[in-house]
DNA sequence: TAGATTGTTAATCGATTAACAATC
DNA sequence: TAGATTGTTAATCGATTAACAATC
């Protein structure tokens, strides 16, 4: 079993699965409405109980991003556990970045202030549309897609969110590529093709609407 | 190996993997693209080069939802797939749907055209905020939400989408599952309750992005 | 102490991946 | 025939689940 061994010979794997990272925004979520009591104490237990994970995961998932052991018959500080979430994940220093299609998605998505939360930022948006430059949305300008791969850099930009029609992602993915992104939300419904090292993670409602679809077939 | 067993001995799993069925319509979408061919023939290694699946994979996912077998040397027929595919996740009876919370994030769904395309029709939205009673979006009228229960079932609504924010999540999805609803879409970033039976499919951005965040952190 | 909670180790499960025999 | 493609079987991998020993 791959792993790192520390000072005391106890065993941690070297990353967090995919799932396992996908599970921290739910023990944030959670930690944090617990609110009013938050410099109390919470066992695993209880996290698993509510969020209906095996104890056996949340000790895992919780030993791996936490920078203190629980206590026996205590549990973890609840504000310490947000504090190491929060920075497992990064919120601490917010991620900018660029949306590509302004249509009805990409503006929802430019005026959803809860990404503050998710260490997020949106700092511009472009679109092949002459008649939306300039314009704003959720108050970020939109720029004209020929802009994209000049001001990607200037901007900072980490993060491409891609929200256009399918036919034009892979166009729209490869500019971001060698705008200087090293990470793709991407909301069309396709495969992208890029260079090793830059991450998509995939945001396909064809996929959810699969399981959805599936689901009601064999209630038939 | 659980499976039935069919007349000429041949085994195959009683249900497809959640996994494999959000492969499905990646299938659907490449080889609705093959369009002006269509009446010619794909093979499942052709399939999987393209899609950057492994073969057997490929050949399993067919094999399942394929009314017909494949044929060594020319593979199988383009358009017989397509049937196969969009009849394996009910596509050919759109699945009706009511919308709850008409702020952006639902604005933008029920104005999207592409759910055609999915078997998914949106027939109202619902809303708390009387200021929205009665208005349209995307050609759906919003109700407002006391209208909910009542209505859901003489829509012979089979889906809820939920697009209100975290805390009024689970009060929604329960008026939902008494409005009679099999399922219910979750862009919401909590666990919800339900009954058994019930299927929630959650589109939860917060876990995209915490893969995408958490990306960005080990590339420093 | 007894017991609640911890972290760890081993067993189970299921999907992916690789290897192979069958078919036209 | 030789070879491309098929479907199947076995091996690998990794995550979840269960069982357990350690700690206050």
């Amino acid at each position: 079993m791959e792993g790192i061994i520390i000072d005391d010979g106890a065993r941690v794997p070297l990353t967090l699965s995919q799932q396992a990272i996908r599970r921290m925004p739910y023990y944030l979520k959670y930690l944090k409405n617990l609110g009013a009591s938050s410099d109390g104490y919470i066992s695993a237990s209880t996290i698993a109980t509510e969020l209906r994970f095996y104890e056996g995961l949340v000790r895992k998932d919780l030993a791996f991003v936490s920078s203190i052991s629980g206590k026996p018959r205590v549990g973890f500080r609840i504000s310490d556990l947000i504090d190491d979430i929060e920075h497992f994940l990064g919120y601490d220093i917010p991620n900018r970045a660029i949306l590509v299609g302004a249509g009805h998605l990409g503006k929802a998505l430019m005026c959803y202030k809860g990404f503050d939360d998710y260490g997020l930022e949106i700092v511009a948006a472009f679109d092949s549309d002459k008649k939306l430059s300039g314009k704003e949305a959720g108050g970020k300008t939109i720029f004209h897609v020929s802009k994209l791969e000049n001001l990607c850099g200037r901007l900072n930009a980490r993060i491409g969110i891609i929200t256009v029609p399918a036919y034009a992602a892979q166009g729209v993915c490869d500019m971001l590529v060698s705008g200087g992104v090293m990470a793709v939300w991407n909301f069309a419904p396709v495969q992208l093709n890029v260079p090793g090292g830059i991450l998509i993670q995939n945001e396909n409602m064809a996929e959810s609407l699969a399981i959805l679809s599936n689901h009601l077939m064999e209630r038939r």
